[in-house]
DNA sequence: CAGCGTGTATACGGTGCCGTACAGAAGCCG
DNA sequence: CGGCTTCTGTACGGCACCGTATACACGCTG
């Protein structure tokens, strides 16, 4: 037998790239062959079509940026805060950002894609509410907490703006600040006190 | 001679429709006119090819999501934060939202495109800061207010995800009060009393 | 009511991609 | 070493779109 020089995950390595450099319309069947090497001629003998290697490059994305980061970031430990902070660069790191931001433009038209996005979104909400728990007591206001940071998060690298003389990363730092900052009413729940909220 | 049945304009409109719907890569010629009940025959007649037509298309997002919108904001008056969520309405409008949102993706890849969403979103933020001037003294206090406020106005039809027994509205609600909230360090000064900054 | 100009329909060549078919190469096994 | 399995290259038909060319139809204008 032939050993094979295209095993199937480099077809979905590639078509992860694709999908993170110019949208599922770029994940084109010859343009991955081309960005591998090789010719198409391998490619049926893996996937039945250009949908199954899209499902298939959905699962590993789905995979990696909910399961891997979470069990990535609890096996580092270290408080609340050091953990969300983690989670947020293990999610949107370099890699998996593009292709986040391709996906949620696509779930935009469809209704499958919607689907998991909600589902991955819903673990990550789920699990930075546990990490921010602590700090509100308030059901409004840490929600309102929660969805802040996910917001900027996703939107940090989708707005354009300038800021004067602050750097992006100040701006950051300065939002960072407002959220963990304990909440007025909130007798002094002490973020640090939580060590192993899932 | 004829009357044009399918004057120019009808094209862009169209053209805005298919990038809201679908990207750049849904603006095809061939599918708009089908969209207008034509054949492509007359479109040669306005637009060199497909990108003059894209660019334009970008012209009109650009003038209608900033100048039109500040210009009937100020027209409609009203206090600070009034202004401010009125802008946010009419920027983020059901027609405006979709294509906005497909501009950031698309500058993910195209440098142009790129260029315009910077030149927009500093429009924006400049009027934002403006008006959420008088809120907060401090200068990285403001600019994170703002840019969460921004933030949370791209990321809102973009995340997924659910918030328990609040709905989403609620939670909006509760991100606003944080944002309008006067600083700690900062002494009184009243967002109700700016009426007229630019 | 001609006749002209303008917008539209139709047809064409070119290109790029999908999915299939088949032939060839490359390694492992007996 | 010869055969077999498995992967890869090449070729093909089909389709959708772009941009051009050309012929037609409409309704002003004189």
């Amino acid at each position: 037998m032939a050993v094979a020089r295209t095993p199937r995950h480099h077809w979905i390595g590639a078509g992860l790239e694709a999908l993170a450099a110019g949208g599922p319309d770029a994940v084109q069947i010859e343009s991955l062959a081309r960005a591998l090497g090789v010719t198409k001629g391998g490619f049926y003998g893996y996937f039945a079509d250009r949908r199954a290697l899209l499902t298939e490059v959905l699962d590993t994305w789905e995979t990696r940026s909910t399961a891997d980061v979470v069990a990535q970031v609890e096996d580092e430990g270290g408080d609340a805060a050091t953990r969300a902070l983690r989670a947020a660069e293990l999610t949107f790191s370099a890699e998996l950002r593009p292709v986040d931001l391709a996906v949620r433009e696509w779930a935009r038209r469809d209704a499958d894609v919607a689907g998991r996005l909600r589902r991955v979104d819903n673990a990550r909400m789920s699990y930075l509410r546990a990490l921010l728990g602590p700090v509100s007591a308030d059901e409004e206001d840490l929600e309102a907490r929660c969805f802040v940071a996910f917001s900027v998060a996703v939107a940090d690298h989708l707005v354009a703006a300038d800021h004067g003389t602050l750097a992006r990363a100040d701006v950051r730092a300065a939002i960072r600040r407002r959220l963990f900052a304990p909440a007025a009413d909130a007798s002094g729940a002490d973020p640090a006190s939580v060590r192993s909220g899932r």
